[in-house]
DNA sequence: TCTTACATGTAAAAGGTTACATGATTAT
DNA sequence: ATAATCATGTAACCTTTTACATGTAAGA
């Protein structure tokens, strides 16, 4: 890609094939079908160009199997110059206009962290969330108050659950610092 | 559009101009600027070659203001289609699959809910989202709990947000449907 | 045998993002 | 005078979506 910056599903697959590699488009989009993670297509159309694509740019590095598998499948793994990549978006600093736009891209960022930068970064990722959060939500409640009288009850309550959701992430990342800190001997 | 189906963004500028009519451009676009209402862009170029589709499928009439305002303006009004045509959408049932990709949709979608269709829609609507939320939750907690033993705990925890927020949604439409219920006299 | 799962792509169409472009009016 | 706000648009580029297209292997 001529982009300087990934799209949120390059860099979606780009974390999962430094986690699952090596792999195929196949599997990989069988864990967007599969699981919760990402709301991204299960299409084809989007994920193999999207492979393509990074392979293009020298992120990942795709092999066709001939001999051991039962089918042709083209594997995929990460050159030095993607994991370098990967690092570089999940090491970005967490700024308030990452908020608005809302939590699934900081979510999948934090889903790689830890297999990428190690649990210290982890950390430091949450406190610098849960900081973020802390200075965003009373924005937020102070818009709504403002706009309270103005609004209908289901406008109100439909910004009013924005609000709340930020609000349960702030005590998730709180939480999720509790038990890195509980479980640090393990991994 | 020739689509059949209006995107988020046209859906949203769509209920916009039905609650603010007459509106112009420049008013919708500050409302996705400086409200924390939807994580569009506030870009001219997305909002008004939206407005302008919307318009020549016939779901608004834009008419430039000659003589009244002080500067050249086009004001936006919902013709009949494009009120049923919001209908339609606002009247969709909630089905499974649109909880995967995420509740900004459903919230939006709450929001115009009480001006378009009125109160007892919009509680028949928490009702059933609440629903689909908890038959969602459990297999999304499964989910966890068997790939928990697999990943890593930033993974893992990133996924508990996910089903974390879910939570929380089904509170928040369990709060709003007694708030419904307490303020039934008021509107 | 027939369907499901595995496996990889391409083509057309459309929407969104970024950047560019213009111009009037109000406030400093 | 100059900057900021109001106000509307276009053009290029890229991504995504939808649909099409193909073929093997395993299981019912």
């Amino acid at each position: 890609m001529s982009r300087s910056t990934l799209s949120l599903l390059e860099f979606a697959l780009l974390g999962l094939v430094h986690d699952h590699q090596p792999c195929c488009g196949y599997g990989l989009r069988k864990i967007f079908t599969e699981t919760p993670m990402g709301r991204f297509s299960d299409s084809p159309g989007s994920i193999y160009p999207a492979l393509a694509r990074l392979e293009r740019a020298r992120l990942i590095r795709g092999r066709v199997e001939n001999s051991t598998a039962v089918r042709r499948r083209k594997v995929f793994r990460l050159t030095p110059s993607g994991r370098s990549e990967l690092s570089r978006r999940l090491e970005r600093p967490i700024t308030q206009s990452d908020l608005p736009r809302g939590m699934p891209e900081l979510a999948l960022r934090f889903a790689f962290m830890e297999s990428v930068l190690g649990r210290a970064e982890c950390v430091r990722f949450l406190q610098s969330l849960a900081k973020e959060l802390a200075a965003y939500i009373p924005s937020l409640r102070h818009h709504l108050e403002v706009e309270q009288t103005t609004n209908s009850l289901s406008a109100s309550l439909a910004m009013e659950s924005g609000v709340m959701s930020y609000e349960c992430y702030l005590a998730w990342a709180r939480r999720a610092i509790r038990r890195f800190r509980q479980t640090r001997s393990s991994s």
